[in-house]
Formats: C-alpha cells, sequence, structure tokens
DNA sequence: CGTTTAGTCTACTTAACCGATAGGATAAAT
DNA sequence: ATTTATCCTATCGGTTAAGTAGACTAAACG
C-alpha cells in the first residue's frame, strides 16, 4: 500500500458514554486511592458525569467484581483489587457489552452473519479478526495504573 | 499486566451492515474485474445483500470516486482504481461516516467531549487515542487486493 | 421512436438503543 | 428513629441503522 496517503481521522473508536464514564470514575477511585470509600456524588461532581447515570454504572460494576461498595453513611465505593490488576479490556467488555459488535466476530456470543454463506471466505470477516485482536492486545495490556499516569506510555512490545 | 487473564471475546469491532455490504461489494467486483460492468441485482444475489440498500451505497461510493457506473443495458458499477490502490480505511471512513464516533478523538471533526476540562489529562483519551492509531495503521495498511485473498496476510511491520 | 434495462433520487418506515431521569426500596451508621 | 447513601425498576425522548417504496433519468437497441 502506498504510505503518501494519509487518512488523519477514521471513526473507528466508537466508545459509548457509559464506557467513559465507567473508565473516568475507575480512574478517579485509582487516583485518589484512600481508606475511606468515595460516594458517587464525589465522582459525578469531579468527573462531571450525570449522578443518576453513574449510579448504575458504578452499580453494574461493583456486581462484575471491579467495585466494593458500602452502604449508608460513610459508604461509598472502592475499588477491589490493585489498579495494576485491571485490565482496560475487562472494563471495556463488561460496559459496552455484546451490543453493536459483528457477531461473527465474537468468540464468546458468536452468531453467524446472515448475509455469509460460508465465513471462512468472508474477506470482512478476516480483517476485522485482526483489528480485534490487535485492539485487544493494546486494552488487554494497559491497565487502569497504565491509564492514570500522566504520559502516553509505551507498550512492551 | 499479567497474561494469565484472556478474554477471548470484546466487541470492540463496531461495524454497520453498510460498511460490511460496501466491502463486499467492493470485494465482489474486484474478484470479478471484468470488461463488462457489474449489474447492482447480480451483486446482492451473489452476496445477500438487500438490493435496494446496497443501491444507495454503491451510489455514495460512486460519488466518491471509489466506483464507476453506466446506465442502462448492459449497465452497471465497476471499479475507477485497481484493487491494490484502494485502501480500506478509505471505504471504512466514507461508509461508517462521522456518526458514532468519539469526537475528542477525531481531528478532522474534533469536538471537545462536555464532561472534560482538560484532555491532556483524560486517560480515556489517550487510550482511544492509541486504539485508534493502531486500528488506522491496520486498515491503512490493507488493500481491497489483500482483503480478497484467501490467506491470511500479515502486516509488513 | 418506443421499449426495455438499469442506475438515480427522495422520502418514508420500523425497530432498536443510548443516554438520562424519576422515584422508591434497602441497608448501614449513629 | 433518622440520616445517609447505595440499590433497583421503570420509563422516556431523541437518534440512528436498516431496510422499503416509488418515481425519475438515461442508455441501448430494435
Amino acid at each position: 500500500m502506498r504510505d503518501s496517503f494519509v487518512i488523519d481521522s477514521v471513526f473507528l473508536t466508537v466508545l459509548s458514554k457509559k464506557t467513559k464514564y465507567g473508565l473516568k470514575a475507575l480512574s478517579y477511585l485509582a487516583r485518589n486511592e484512600e481508606q475511606q470509600p468515595t460516594q458517587i456524588a464525589a465522582i459525578s461532581k469531579s468527573e462531571n458525569i450525570p449522578q443518576k447515570f453513574l449510579e448504575s454504572i458504578l452499580l453494574s460494576m461493583r456486581k462484575s467484581g471491579f467495585l466494593g461498595s458500602k452502604k449508608g453513611k460513610g459508604g461509598g465505593y472502592y475499588l477491589l483489587k490493585p489498579p495494576e490488576e485491571i485490565a482496560i479490556s475487562e472494563v471495556y467488555r463488561l460496559l459496552e457489552g455484546p451490543i453493536a459488535m459483528v457477531p461473527c466476530v465474537s468468540l464468546n456470543f458468536y452468531e453467524k452473519c446472515d448475509d455469509c454463506e460460508d465465513e471462512q471466505t468472508c474477506s470482512v470477516h478476516k480483517i476485522m479478526i485482526q483489528v480485534r485482536d490487535n485492539t485487544l492486545e493494546i486494552l488487554n495490556n494497559t491497565s487502569l495504573a497504565d491509564l492514570i499516569r500522566s504520559e502516553t506510555f509505551n507498550l512492551e512490545s
């Protein structure tokens, strides 16, 4: 392929508000790791996230084991694992969910495309696999701890 | 990051039917490169794409210079450039469109996120840039000719 | 010329879903 | 018991993807 042709913007990084808010909330918790749980309101205010929306996001992250919570006065949310052990891909998978994916590229939620006779010969399938694997490698190898570093980090690879 | 934790499926490859159909149609044209233009109906039938939907997709690809067309009997669509010179990223950009992107990651269609005070310090922003660049590299370096090869190809990098 | 063929264009429908909100239930602390 | 804060269900508006309908235009061909 010619290298002279440069596209400076392609709209590939589809990220729902939900996932974005979730990652920002986790980052906030990781940055402000304290003994005390952090309340929804504090995160909402600091990160400019609608409080009610954030509620549901934090809740689902608690249910899937990223967060612990405490009710009542002095309650709030806290990380259950050190930021180094939380891969962005885990968060992404939880919050972004099975919606809007290409079903035939998924291993867990595989679904045959209704327009493909044989996906082994489907050229689109192939390149999407490649893109998926590549992105996955990035998100798998980036932890929450990496995320909150101010400088752009480099992958080990 | 620990390597033992394996996520085998993350829903990252968001690809609209429109883009998928477009790529499949281009692949069909590239595979069956003949002197004669290929009719919509033939592509529609072979690739299992709703004809009317395909019509609009081919039309927009014609308007942006990927395809030529001929009306009337013996008419149809044909590639304007050899498959080697058509980057998948170009097609993707055209068909996927400016919708559903993360505006703050776009160079052309940049828009400030309403929840970010300063995106220089936005951790989400950073990793999405990284994912974008990485994906872009794949799609930029994959041509239509690469796409229709039956074997999975390897990037030069 | 007229008929057939095949692309062009505009408008519409339908279903799904994101983002967000409302309101109450539950549980912990004091 | 009261306050605090999470938990849970239900819903809504706006937007979009995907597909459909139907009329118009232009090219070929007898």
